[in-house]
DNA sequence: CCTTAATCGAGACGGTACGTCTCGTCTTGTG
DNA sequence: CACAAGACGAGACGTACCGTCTCGATTAAGG
């Protein structure tokens, strides 16, 4: 095993919970590692040590938020009209990080990767599931326009409601 | 008339090539205020005294930039694929500064407002007016996918290039 | 004479009661040159016309307002003690502008000189007129002492009252 | 002992040794805060932790050179002349940045404590010192005086030498 | 037990951009 | 020409974060 004094889970944990508690009271942007540093009582030394930044260590902390919204979705395979309500109820309520995740990242190649791996990509992913019975290439199209009006909306700050859902199914409908 | 010494149009515009060039020199992000007063022969003070911040200017020079592009269409109403690739071509060269100023954009309420004026929905009224054979509805249905697509892809740093244009073009079509 | 659109006397007046107001209501540091233009509805440009700087301009300020102090004395040659107690009320009052002045002068040649020709030598020669019955030695001697303590104390911001007075006159008697 | 990185001694000093080549080569007026980090090899925010302006930092620069000075008298308590001497000789070498200090504290409150604490009150030891054999009152009579004479030459930028340091040494004879 | 190696909190450090401030000059139109 | 208004070049100010570093103290694992 290695030698030396083995990582702190609380303090991984204290971290975390610091940064998301602190973003969510003062926005992202009003936000520095040093901060969280002083909220989580660690050194700035640590958050560094494990996180490449600000960006990267946002991201893990609402990561976790996310992941430990409810998935109980039964056996079997959910709708797209179910699945998309729930993105966007969680994209609605997460957006301001979001929006500055994204942001950060466009002058941020490493977190522009991570960004991609860790929220693009798995909420793509479970679009695709509920589209299994289309074409293959119509499949690409669907996600793409689906999620290019939610990315959107994100961006230009306009709410992600049930009328954006109503709207969003519509345009599907008829693709 | 107005008391005082009148702007200078010479200062406004020397402002404006240098912050246009260094930006595609360097990137947005690696350009500092103080940089472009430099360049530009002049004192901070007279940025500031125009522009609230960098995005607001960098906004300017590059709109400066994309009005001289050549508009020159005929009286003839254009098509919508052939500006679609107007649109794309332009957004494509200025993909790093465009990504920067939403980017930015995120975090100033005004460069916001600022960005939809002055970029988004300008382009937005572009495609809406090769659409005016289709119902309002479906108009806007259409404008919101395209510009869904084309920021997705800006902001995702895919390319926005012929292939995308077809695609695009065939979402559009079956809508 | 000189051709052109003569001087205007009322504005040389304004600019000289604007910079001796705010001076004493906020401070010679925190008074600037374009305050003073503001206050007395005058351009910047028409102080810098006249005076070559703050320093200067507040000089001019304060020597109007000292040389407007009664100066009624008899036809008789006034006694070393009531000139010393009128020159310690005096500068006592205009402490903190005669502070500023001096402070001011060491980093400007041009009011050093200004201050010695307008305030500090005809300071001395108030006292010198006392001693013409001294040894024109003792006479520099205890001009020069006097001037020093005075000066002193306000640089030292120590108070210039009638308890320092009697110390000043028991030292000169001593001489 | 105290938590987190311990102020280091070698920072310190550079600053002090930047601060007071920077003051002699350029004058005080010239140098400024960003110029001694650059030249100390340090960061902006190093000088303002430790020092709260200019002030305060050539000061301490100066402090530490005038303490260097030779001390070396030997048991015997040293005549007041040679004391007048001496603190002539390191007023006058001095005088630029001691005219300077004494300017810039009359527009500080701060810098006019430490001036006092550092520079104005051990001088004045050093001249009591000397006077042992007077009576009390006659002490603080002759130290007041003699200070004064020097302050007001530095101020006045007349030079203290040797022609000086005789008249004054006759002031205090006759007193 | 005692060394070794990595972690931890604390906070100093070099660096750099920020946005503000004041200075003294200039450029208008008006009297 | 003087004058009010105010834009302009210049550059210092003090602050804010960044990401790195240097401490002493702590915490296992391996000798």
């Amino acid at each position: 095993m290695r030698a030396g004094r083995p990582r702190d889970e609380g303090v991984r944990r204290a971290i975390l919970v610091a940064a998301q508690e602190l973003v969510l009271e003062r926005g992202y942007a009003a936000v520095t590692m040093g901060d969280v540093a002083k909220r989580a009582g660690a050194g700035k030394q640590t958050l560094y040590r494990w996180w490449p930044g600000k960006g990267a260590l946002v991201l893990d902390a609402f990561s976790e938020w996310v992941s430990q919204a409810p998935r109980l979705r039964g056996p079997r395979r959910p709708s797209l009209s179910s699945t998309l309500v729930e993105l966007c109820r969680g994209a609605s309520e997460a957006a301001p990080v979001l929006r500055a995740l994204m942001a950060e990242a466009q002058f941020d190649e490493d977190l522009h990767r991570r960004l991609l791996a860790q929220l693009v990509r798995p909420r793509g992913d479970e679009l695709r599931a509920c589209l299994v019975d289309r074409r293959p290439a119509d499949r690409e199209l669907v996600v793409n326009v689906l999620s290019g009006l939610v990315w959107q909306r994100l961006m230009l700050n306009e709410p992600l409601d049930a009328r954006f859902v109503r709207f969003a199914l519509r345009v599907v409908e008829r693709i």
